[in-house]
DNA sequence: TTCCTGAAAG
DNA sequence: CTTTCAGGAA
């Protein structure tokens, strides 16, 4: 039997039902593929769940605001996708009559659609016979073909492109795509493969000298670099109602469109003084001492960025002189769900939640 | 190079 | 508990 039909044969009896499994609407798989870049299935599930039931066409995405649509994306992470998203959504509305281009090279000129996710959609929403290569297909193939390459080096992607393109010969090419990414998920695990129970263990070169681990060679990653912020976490009471003061996120930097609070970066560990000589507090709280001692830590990891992170509370009672209303919005707590925050800040709400564990919400 | 998070590993 | 890892596009 050859190795491709074990492959397929495996793939149809095992494959996991998933919600995107049970659709031939490329809108739908085109949302499942970009939920599912760079996150697992487990989490990135009840996203697709939600993101198809409020937006169930690319009109209704379309239609939506920006920060709607990074609602729905809130906790999800790498927001761009959500933005891209978003902006591929209105190019198809003006562009393409609202259909979904049908093949990976119209695909690919759209917002957010690279090589993997634009052969992903084509080869299962429209059969063409495009691999699709992300990080598990290149882990199964070098394990495989005990492949020296590194992950994610142009050679090993151009071995994977071969060889994939020769097992979509005879059969459908979204099966064959997605059988590689099923067994990379569920058998050819990054840690402790399951090699007694994979389907084309017979062929696999790694296996037979039993040296899975050695691949795929991992490529070197770069060292975060560190941050630190001092937010001012400043609430009030407007009309007999308490709001807190939030800041909308600019484009060049991490967490654009979302939102955080007022803030002090540093280069370095912030001091107290640090803070005091800051243009942003001199401006609001000239007459407060700052203490960091005081203040709630929480440290953020991103990819390249480690977030060192002060919160410091202060009534806006203490204000000397009023906000910049274009910069600062002052938001009732009750109308803090309409806003997306990055995981950090949620976290800090969290956080005070349980420490205040009473009625208000900060 | 840069973007984020939750699960896994230590 | 803290740190590392997995996962594509621009």
């Amino acid at each position: 039997m050859p190795i491709t039909h074990l492959l397929i044969s495996w793939y149809h009896e095992s494959c996991r039902p998933l919600p995107w499994r049970m659709t031939t609407n490329p809108y739908l798989i085109w949302i499942s593929e970009v939920i599912l870049q760079q996150t697992r299935v487990d989490q990135g599930n009840p996203y697709y769940q939600r993101f198809a039931e409020r937006f169930p066409t690319v009109t209704a995405l379309a239609s939506a605001s920006e920060a709607d649509v990074l609602l729905q994306w809130q906790g999800l992470g790498y927001y761009s996708r959500a933005r891209n998203l978003h902006k591929a959504a209105r190019t198809i509305v003006d562009k393409y009559d609202c259909q979904l281009p049908g093949s990976s090279a119209e695909l690919i000129k759209l917002s957010g659609i690279g090589p993997y996710t634009a052969s992903a959609v084509a080869s299962i929403a429209f059969k063409e016979p495009s691999p699709a290569i992300d990080g598990n297909v290149m882990r199964v193939m070098a394990r495989y073909y005990s492949a020296d390459s590194k992950v994610n080096s142009p050679e090993l992607k151009k071995l994977c492109t071969i060889a994939i393109r020769v097992m979509m010969q005879n059969h459908h090419p979204g099966d064959v795509n997605q059988a590689l990414m099923e067994l990379g998920a569920l058998i050819c695990r990054p840690a402790a493969p399951m090699c007694t129970v994979c389907p084309i263990q017979q062929g696999c070169s790694s296996f037979s000298t039993g040296s899975q681990s050695k691949f795929p060679v991992p490529a070197q990653k770069a060292k975060p670099r560190n941050r630190y912020f001092v937010y001012l976490v400043l609430t009030g009471i407007e009309r007999e109602a308490p709001y807190i003061v939030l800041r909308k996120r600019a484009k060049g930097d991490i967490w654009q469109g979302l939102h955080d609070f007022p803030l002090i970066e540093t280069k370095e560990t912030p001091t107290d003084s640090a803070i005091t000589d800051s243009l942003l507090w001199k401006s609001l709280l000239p007459t407060v001492r700052p203490s960091l001692l005081h203040a709630t830590y929480l440290k953020h990891q991103l990819t390249h960025q480690t977030l060192h992170c002060w919160f410091i509370r202060q009534s806006t009672e203490n204000l000397s002189t009023g906000l910049n209303e274009q910069e600062y919005l002052k938001i009732p707590f009750d109308r803090l769900h309409h806003f997306p925050f990055p995981r950090l800040i949620q976290r800090y709400f969290e956080l005070r939640r349980t420490m205040d564990n009473d009625d208000a919400p900060i």
